[in-house]
Order: C-alpha cells, then sequence, then structure tokens
DNA sequence: TCAATTATGCAATTAAGTTGCATTTATGTA
DNA sequence: TACATAAATGCAACTTAATTGCATAATTGA
C-alpha cells in the first residue's frame, strides 16, 4: 500500500478528520521512519502554522497514532505507534535509541524491552527504555 | 553524618566553590530523595534568582553531582548521583520511576537496569529505563 | 447542498532555557 | 588577617517551546 493511501486509512481508522496537514504530518512519520520532534516539523512544514502542528501533534497523540518518547533534552518527540496501539493502551514496548553523533531518535521495532523488577506496592503502566550510543551508520 | 556537613562534603569532593545556594540545593536533594526540576528549586527556594538555580544545576551535572532524568514532559528532571559518580562516568544503572498519581519520580537505587540486546552495528553508552505507573504511596 | 462540527491561522501569553555584564563572594596565599 | 584572583550571583534581556482564545475556513454526515 503506497503512503498516500495509508496515510488517509490511519487517520480514518482513528476517527480524525483528513486534512492536508495531518496527511503530511502522517506521511513525514511513515517515511522517515525515526522519532521527530515538533521543530522537524516546523522546518519540513512551513506551510502550516506551529500552533497547527502542534495541535496536529496533541491529536495524534489522543488517538494513538503517535506516542511521546522520553528523553533529557527536553524537547518532546514523537514516534508512530504500532497499529495495535489504542489511545488507552499504548504497545510500543520497545527500546528507543538515541545516537551521540546524528542525534536521531530510532524505534527498535523488533527489540524487546526486558522484564524489570519493581519493589513492592508498585503498580507498573508503562516501561521506557532509551539506549544512548552510536547508531549503525555513525558507528 | 548530618546533611549539613554531608553537602559541605558533597561539594568539596566535586571541587565546587562552597556557597549558600549550593549548600541549600544539595540539602534539599538529599532530603526529599526524589528527582526536581528547575521549576521545584524556584519555588523552594525564592530567595535565589531562578538564573543562579540553572547554573547551580548546571555546576552539579557537570561535577557529576547530579544527573538528568530522561522524561516525556518535556520538563528537565534531575537526581541525585550515587557516590560513585564521576563526572566522565556515571554510575547511576538505576531504574527511575514516575508516578502518574503524585507526580513524584524516584531512583530505585537498589534496582539494577537489566541487560538490553541491540542490533548489530550499534553502540551502547547510556541506558535508561523509565517505568510509570502508581507507587507505593498512591496505590 | 446545508448545517454542524472541527481544524486552521493569527495574535498573544506563559514558561523554560540561555547569555552578557556588573557586582559580590569565596578561597588560597602572603 | 588582609589581599588578589577567580568564581558565583543577580539583574536585564533574549530565544525558543508550549499553550490559549478567537475569528475564519474546511470537513463531514444528513
Amino acid at each position: 500500500m503506497q503512503n498516500q493511501d495509508r496515510n488517509e486509512q490511519i487517520l480514518k481508522s482513528h476517527n480524525l478528520r483528513i486534512t492536508d496537514c495531518r496527511k503530511d504530518v502522517v506521511d513525514y512519520f511513515l517515511g522517515v521512519k525515526k522519532a521527530l520532534s515538533q521543530g522537524d516539523l516546523e522546518q519540513k512544514f512551513k506551510q502550516y502554522d506551529r500552533v497547527t502542528l502542534y495541535r496536529t501533534l496533541n491529536s495524534f497523540l489522543d488517538s494513538g497514532i503517535l506516542h511521546k518518547i522520553p528523553n533529557a533534552t527536553g524537547v518532546a518527540t514523537y514516534g508512530l505507534c504500532h497499529e495495535t496501539c489504542s489511545p488507552d493502551h499504548h504497545d510500543h514496548n520497545h527500546i528507543h535509541f538515541k545516537c551521540n553523533s546524528c542525534g536521531q531518535i530510532e524505534c527498535l521495532d523488533d527489540k524487546e524491552v526486558p522484564a524489570v523488577s519493581i519493589p513492592k506496592g508498585y503498580q507498573v503502566e508503562t516501561v521506557n527504555m532509551i539506549v544512548d550510543g552510536i547508531c549503525a551508520k555513525c558507528a
């Protein structure tokens, strides 16, 4: 399936209206296959207002198209969710890799987050694993 | 050892000058035993300029007293490093727990981050594990 | 095609992070 | 103890990210 078909399907299946901005943003995520920030989108899509891009990201978060990736820089970055994600239950239990050379953040979809032991009385909802280092391209 | 002695010792051992602001900030971290943000410090220490607090956090980061904890909110949070941390080699290979109820971020010092498998060609430098859920106090 | 709902663009605001510079403070040494 | 040097602080100002309100434009179902 082409991205231009797939993006509309993604928006429809998450009950979002089809707009140019949303299609373009989904397209971009489908194409680059890496995590993006608000700033990345602003640079890529100068034809859209930054507030619109901001709200697009938020509607994608709410509807479960994207997930937020924790990082230490203070800039929020977003990655595409698996098809199995729903707004309530996110199934993106994979590892995020941040390259300290090129700065890109990748979702290592095929790498499971290992089991984690937590003290008594704590309830686990989500586990995030962020690995910093040098990616294969920069090594 | 009391905190008021311990904070000076911590500053000295990291080659930082002893100032009121730095002692107070280290004290606070020693006392609360959780991760704090710039905003937390501003609320707690209205007698110090926000820039001073900002630079205090940064000098603590540089000297290895604190480490930055990745999170998805976009607000940088900081936690006390183990005594074994040096500026170059951080040994805070523990799990961070963020409570979705009270919002507090704890360092689970006694919980090791499990081994992680990474694709070929990737070099690992740091591994961060952030667990979201409900802490023992809120459960 | 129309009405209702939703998205967008623009203006403006809040907050975090950052820098420059003058002043004050801490520290080692005489 | 006093002094000189180096560093920390406070203030002003600036940049950028995040956020909200509102009028206008576009989408969608009937």
